[in-house]
Parts: structure tokens; sequence; C-alpha cells
RNA sequence: GCCGGGGUGGCGAAACGGCAGACGCAGCGGGCUUAAACCCCGCGGCCGCAAGGCGUGUGGGUUCGAGUCCCACCCCCGGCACCA
């Protein structure tokens, strides 16, 4: 009979997941549990991040892997006392808008604001702790009023410019890309293989900050991200050099397609390296196909293969181009330079191997101590002049090129002095005559951030015929995207096509001038963001000073390290203009930045819809609960690593849960055992400690495995009939609590069961009691020679002579320790008493 | 080529220099059930009847003791790479 009714209750009160989420996500809403205050006495703040999702049209499992242990860690950190700011917005301009409006016909504005509602209640299912009065939207204009209100900044500032480029293209797109979203020569969003176009574009001086940038070293980041940062950034020491023209260039006026314009000439070629002490030793230089000098210095007997020549390069894709293994070719442009240390008369050599677009554009040749030199010149049947004499060289002409340092030769007043040294002397000696001096080059360009494309704040420039170019006033902003725009892609903005658009008055002068029509890369829309999440309904301001200093900088940043050298570096870059604006505290914006790896499909390979293998969120939390599938991704083995999304593995969770769920509403009978009681302590104790140190160091999976463990044993006493109840109790409650960060629905559900009052939600993390933690007596491993021959049981202080004793009267060991002549033994307290013998 | 991260059961993974494989999945055996599912119990690195031996990519080393520390190498993943 008993055994009848219980399985009936059990029945009855079967965990029913969805039930249980949908009533408590209702209930925390309706009493705003997460709606965060500026300042809470006696609570301090702190600010956790996870990166907002593009408004991709669905939530997928990457989103749910990246912010279900983020607002795990947040509600941890709550509980922990402190006030945590967790927000969540949508990053929402962008190509994929555009191409989805042009496919199917809606509007990039309705299909965005569509997929909003339906990601922000996708979200919603997930429990998470998000504040969604502080929620951010960067297409909408409250938003966008502010980005463009920081490209005013940027342009007062002198830090943004405009200027006529060669730019990144990608075809596909139809627009311009800034260097960090091309990998490989081709676009980093559709992978089509990006053309150089010459076009007027709008760039920001992220390269001012470039030294602040490379300073990363003391931020608590992962160190890979930080490494990629510092490559991206690509810092190189050397010095800037000119060479005189043999035949200056004088001014001239040139007409082309851009119209006419006044070239200046010149008489010296300058150029960049990281090699002064090698300066003696040039015997070409070798100018970028593209580069502005090229068709001024070309005799009329080359031109013509220098005119081929520039062709071929231009035709030639990124890929091609920068193939480490390609062919060095070039062509002779007919004229000479002058090297001013030696008087040396140096032919001008065009090749593609040398880009337009770093240093000056052009280098300076010196085989002998090159690879890259060394290969045009044997080709090229160019002189190799030895400047820096490999050891025991003999004065043979080099079969490669010598790179290593060495004691320089043939320099004249430098001969004798070791090749590290002269970098520095001939640098100086180089500024002491006028000739150039000590410089500091770096990769990184500056940033483009004009995109010809519709969907994306409008540049808040107007082109004045009088005035140039004027930054619209702050109280004018936002300039709005027109909603009723032609936006099909032609390779010019869609906002040039709008008369109603361009048309206006000059702030300036107030005479008919042009609006930019461009608008800008959506990467500035999340380089600010997180400022505005700390005071997103200012009307004055980005951020309020006040609200800057509650919340800035972010003390846990979490996200994907694909955007190491895009978003990671541009909000750097933006939060440094920030501080220098007087807008925030600090210098930096993530303190702490954790980058979670990559969940794969079933099948190992990146999710997507082409592969068939996408795992949608939607159907795991309707089949298992939103906890379980929190929980499972948590589980599925460290957060740093990623890795493929089992579909069969969940199953596991579910069991423990609904094993959980069990116990607790069916508990064993309670009698009072002080001695199991302990016992049962111990294990929550223990099980407290370990969770706690788990999530502090985001060792989320094996946090879960401990609260199973604490499960299984709960479950054992219930199989045994009963236990000592108020351990029970206190084990009940507990298991309750360090439930509620990963699992936050059936933690209050089994909270609120439990008749406590209040929101699980809203309870300390409870204090483990370091006496209950340790155990009375502990087994130890007894090895001989470091082999294991048994275990025994020993009081948990016990000494080494009561170790052995007990280790020789165990009769086993007592026997083989009698056959061997023991020598010493080696004692590890509470865990091993080892001994050694001949 | 350079930089970073990894190689542990059939699979995902654990492991302050101290019992390798916790916790799970899949598998096998059993129970419950008319049956199936669910659920519960048990088994589970390899060789061996056993005693025992061998096992954390490979080869060395340090140590009483190495998955863990050191040296050399192999393989996989990610980033950078004609940047003068």
């Amino acid at each position: 009979m008993t055994t009848e009714s219980t399985s009936e209750r059990a029945r009855a009160e079967r965990y029913q997941p969805g039930e249980i989420e949908a009533r408590w996500q209702a209930r925390w809403q309706a009493d705003g549990l997460y709606r965060v205050r500026d300042h809470v006495e006696g609570r301090p703040n702190r600010y956790h991040l996870t990166m907002f999702p593009y408004t991709s049209g669905d939530l997928h499992v990457g989103h749910w892997w990246a912010m279900a242990p983020s607002d795990t860690l947040a509600r941890y950190f709550r509980m922990r006392g402190h006030n945590v700011l967790f927000p969540m917005g949508f990053d929402a301009f962008g190509l994929p808008a555009e191409n989805a409006a042009i496919k199917g016909g809606a509007h990039p504005k309705d299909w965005t604001d569509a997929n909003v509602v339906r990601m922000r209640r996708q979200l919603r299912s997930m429990g998470a702790s998000f504040d969604w009065d502080r929620e951010v939207v960067s297409s909408h204009a409250g938003y966008y009023r502010w980005t463009q209100w920081w490209f005013v900044q940027m342009f007062k500032r002198g830090l943004a410019y405009k200027k006529a480029a060669p730019a990144n293209w990608c075809p596909s797109c139809n627009t311009t890309l800034a260097n960090e979203q091309v990998k490989d020569g081709a676009c980093e969003r559709c992978d089509t293989l990006v053309e150089q176009r010459f076009m007027a574009q709008w760039f920001f001086r992220i390269t001012d900050y470039a030294e602040e940038l490379l300073d990363n070293e003391a931020l608590d980041w992962p160190e890979h991200v930080k490494v990629m940062q510092r490559n991206w950034i690509g810092r190189s020491e050397g010095a800037e050099a000119s060479f005189a023209l043999e035949q200056p260039i004088p001014n001239r006026i040139v007409t082309s397609d851009h119209g006419a314009e006044l070239v200046r000439g010149t008489t010296e070629i300058r150029v960049f390296t990281t090699r002064p002490d090698t300066l003696h030793g040039v015997t070409f230089m070798v100018l970028a196909p593209e580069h502005p000098l090229v068709p001024l210095l070309t005799t009329p007997a080359q031109a013509g293969a220098v005119r081929e020549y520039q062709e071929r390069a231009s035709h030639a894709t990124e890929i091609e181009r920068q193939a480490t293994d390609r062919e060095k070719t070039g062509v002779f442009t007919g004229t000479y330079c002058i090297n001013r240390l030696t008087g040396d008369r140096v032919p001008i050599w065009i090749a593609d191997y040398v880009l337009a677009t770093y240093g000056t554009g052009a280098v300076m040749a010196v085989p002998a101590h090159d690879e890259r030199d060394f290969a045009f010149a044997g080709r090229y049947g160019l002189p190799v002049k030895v400047v820096i004499a490999p050891p025991d060289w003999d004065g043979q002409p080099l079969a490669e090129a010598w790179t290593a340092p060495g004691t320089l030769v043939a320099s004249k007043q430098f001969d004798g002095m070791p090749s590290t040294e002269a970098k520095r002397a001939i640098a100086s000696y180089l500024e002491q005559q006028g000739w150039g001096g000590p410089k500091i080059q770096y990769r990184l360009r500056d940033w483009l951030i004009s995109r010809q494309r519709y969907w994306g704040a409008p540049i808040p420039i107007v082109t004045c015929p009088d005035c140039g170019e004027v930054a619209v006033p702050e109280d004018q902003l936002p300039v709005e995207l027109p909603y009723d725009v032609e936006f099909r892609p032609t390779g010019q903005s869609p906002l040039a096509l709008s008369p109603e658009f361009v048309a206006t008055t000059c702030p300036q002068c107030g005479k008919p001038a042009e609006r930019e029509t461009d608008t800008m890369d959506t990467f500035m829309c999340s380089s600010w963001y997180f400022m505005r999440y700390a005071d997103p309904h200012n009307e004055a301001a980005p951020v309020s000073r006040e609200a800057a200093e509650a919340w800035l900088p972010v003390a846990q940043y979490t996200g994907g390290s694909e955007h190491a050298t895009m978003h990671l570096l541009y909000a750097r870059f933006f939060y440094k203009v920030a501080r220098d604006l007087g807008l925030v505290p600090g210098d930096e914006p993530f303190t702490r930045y954790f980058a979670q790896g990559q969940i794969l499909g079933p099948d190992g390979r990146r999710m997507s819809k082409s592969r068939g293998n996408v795992v949608a969120p939607d159907d795991q939390v309707q089949k298992w609960g939103a906890d379980c599938f929190r929980a499972y991704l948590m589980f599925l083995g460290p957060w740093d690593q990623g890795g493929p999304y089992d579909v069969d593995g969940i199953v596991g969770v579910s069991r423990w849960l609904n094993r959980t769920w069990t116990v607790v509403v069916d508990p064993p009978a309670r009698v009072t055992d002080t001695a199991r009681g302990r016992e049962l302590r111990h294990t929550v104790h223990a099980t407290l400690k370990k969770v706690g140190e788990d999530f502090e160091e985001k060792r989320f999976n094996t946090a879960i495995a401990a609260l199973m463990e604490l499960t299984n044993e709960l479950q054992r006493l219930r199989d045994a009939g009963s236990t000592d109840g108020d351990a029970w109790d206190e084990a009940v409650r507990m298991l309750s609590l360090m439930l509620a960060p990963a699992c936050p629905h059936i933690a209050e559900e089994l909270w609120a069961r439990n008749g406590a009052t209040g929101s699980v939600h809203q309870q300390s993390w409870p204090v483990f009691d370091p006496a209950l933690v340790v155990r009375d007596t502990v087994t130890l491993v007894v090895q001989l020679n470091g082999k294991v021959r048994g275990r025994i049981e020993v009081a948990a202080g016990a000494d080494e002579a009561a170790a052995r004793a007990a280790a020789l009267a165990d009769p086993r060991l007592g026997e083989a320790l009698a056959a061997v002549d023991v020598q010493r033994a080696i004692y590890v307290p509470g865990r091993l008493l080892n001994f050694v013998a001949r």
C-alpha cells in the first residue's frame, strides 16, 4: 500500500520542466527580479557582459553555448553579494538584412525588427537574468544617433579623415571593407576574393593609438588573443631613409578619371627599413607597382613594360600577391637614385612583392642580407654587395642571403661595428645628416569605416562647396536613415540615389550642400554598446560620467575569439578615445575577458543550414527544458574548448534533474542519527566547496559533475529508506542554492517546495564549514617502491609512525614489507605512504 | 616558417607531482513490465586461468613517485606570414 501511494504521488509530481519554467519566467518578469539599479547599499557593483547577438533571425546553439554559462556566472556573483549588471541587446545593422530583403522582398528594417522580437522571445526562454530594461538595438535611431555622435567626436579630434586610396572591395557584398575584415585575401563574411579599388573613403586614425593598443600585457585576457592583437598591430623598429633622385621631379598637373590635380614633385624617395645597418649594401630600389611616383619616374623606353607590369599586378588577386612562395618579378623604370651614404647610383625597379600600403610603399633592396631581395637580384642579374660579414667569410659570393647579425664591412666609418649596434648608429647618422632617422612602423592600418550600403548609420557629414567637409552638429543628430529608398546595391551607396536625402544645407554657412551617402561599418555600433548599457536611456549623452563610474570598465566580458582583431581591438580604441573625451574611467574597456570555444554540429563541423547539421535550441528546450539544455551545454566539457554537440548525451543530464526532483519531492523517512548525518553533511560541504571554486574558475563541467555526485548520494540515502532529518534538510536547501546559477527554474521550484520564503535567486551563496569538509578517517595508499600494494584506514591527523604501524599491522602489507629491506618511507599525510626498499 | 592551444577508454571528459579514467553518453548482464519505453542494480583500459604485468602521441631525463616538471621529436586545431 505504501509503495503504491508513493509511486502514485511520484507520478503526479513528475518533474515537468515546461510548466515550471514558463511559470517562474513569468513570475520573475512580473516581480522585476533582474532590474538593476546603479547603486545598492552594501553590494559592490560588478559588470558582466556577453557579446550581443547579430539579428540573424533565430538563436542558435552557439548563442546558448555563449550565454548560458555567462548567465550562470552572473547569477553566481549576484549570490556572492555583488550588484551585477548583466544586460542584453542586438547588433542590428548589417548586410544580411539587406541581402534577405533583396531576396525576400521585406524591408531591412522590418526584417530586422521582426527578428528582434523573435530572438528576444528565444532569449527569454533561456531563463537568463538579463535586465531587459536596458536593452539596446543598434539600428534604432535612439542608439545610432550616438554612433553618429561618436563619428563627430572623432572628426573634431582629427581622428576621422577622408582619403582617396586603394581600398579592399568585396564584389559580392558591393562595398569596401576594413583590413581586419579581409582574411586570406577574401571577404571575411562571404569568402569572395576582394579587389583593390581606388576610392575616397573615411578612415579612423586607430594607428594613433597603436602603441597604447600594443600594451595589453597587463590585461586579464587569454594569452592567444593578446598575441593575435600584438601580431596584428605588428610593431617594427627601424629607420626611414631618403634616397636622392638622380633627376628630380618637378611639380605638375595631372588629369585622370578623378579630375585634375596638382602632383607635387620631389627630389627623393623615402623608404622604411628594419635594417639600417645594411644601408651601404643597397644595390637597387623597389617601388610598389601602385606607388604614385612610378609614372613620373619611368623613362619613355621603359614605359610600355612598366605599364604592362602594373596592369598585370592590378589583376593579381591579393592571395596571389601575398603567396610567400611566389616567383619574384619586376621591371626596371629606367631611372636611378643616389645612395647618400655611399654616393652609389642605384637603379629603381617596380615589383609586386612590395606593398603599396605598408611603410612608404618603397623598399631599399639589399640582396646580400635579405632573402627576397636576394631572389630578385638573382633573377635579374643585379649586384650583391656584402656589408655584414658572415663568420669566416672568405670574400666569395654568397650562396644565400646572410640575414643574421654580424660585423660591418664595406661600410666606411661603420666598418668593424657589430650589426646590432650599427642599426642605432646609422639611424642616428641619417638623422644628423637630415636624410631620415629612427622610425617605428606598424602593420596596423587606419580603420576604413565607409560602407557603400544602405543598412547602417549614415556618416554625419555634409560636403559644402565653400566650407568643405562639415560635421553635422550634435544637436541635429541623428541623421536619419530614410525608410523609402531603393536599397538594391549598385556599387554606390543607395542613399546617393535619394535626392531628398542628399540635398541639404551647410550647417556652417547655410548654403546648399550635399550629405555624405556612405554608411558606417557596423563594427562602429559594437565598439561602444557596452558603455550604453550603463545608461541606456540618456538623451543628453551616450553615457553619463556618473553611470560610467558606476559600471565601467566591464569586469567580466565573454565572447568568441574570432573577434580578436576586429571588435575587441576597435572597442579598446573607442574606449581610449572615450577616456580622452573624459567620458569613462580607466584605460581599458574589458578588465577580464574570457574566450569561449566554438560549439560544432554533431558531425564535428561548423553548424550550417547547407550542411544540415544544425541543432535548433528551441527544439532542445521543448524536449528537455531550458535548465537541462543549459546544464548539458556546461557539462559537455571545458568552456574555452568547444567541440561537437552530441544530441544523445543530454539524456544523462535530464536523468540527473529527474533524480534530483524525485529525491527532493519524495524524500526518505526522517530519523535522528548524528553519525549518518555527519557523513551527509560532509558530502554537502565538500560539494559546496568544489562547486564554488569551479564557478570562480569557470569550470562549469566539473561543477555540474559534483552536483550529480551529490544527487547520487541523496538517491542512495533515499533507497536506503531513512536518513538523519536535519542533515537531509540542510542538504536539500544547499542543493537548491547550488543549482540556482546553472538551473535557475528547478532550483526556484525546489526552494519553494521546501517552504523557503523569497526567491532562491536573492539568497546568498552558502559558506561551507571547513571542519565538515575534512574527514575523520582517511584512506592511505601504501606503496612499495612507488607501486600500490594496499590501502589502510587511519585517523585524519595520523603521524608517520602511526601510519607505518597501521601498514605493518595489515596482514598482507606486513608480510610484503617483512620480505624486503626497507630503507626509508615517504609519507604524505592523508594521501599515501611509500616504502622505499632495496 | 613564426606564435598560441591541444593529443588520456568506443565517445565527451576528470585528475594540489601521490589510487589514471571522477561525472556522463553509448555498450553488455540482470531486475521491474504481458511487452516495449521509462526507471533501478551491476560490469566495464589492455594482456593473462591466475599471480601479476603493461598502459595518458613518441624517445630520453629529473624524482621515492610523472598524464602532470625538463629536453628532443611526431601529429591535430587556431592565428600570422613577401610587412622590407
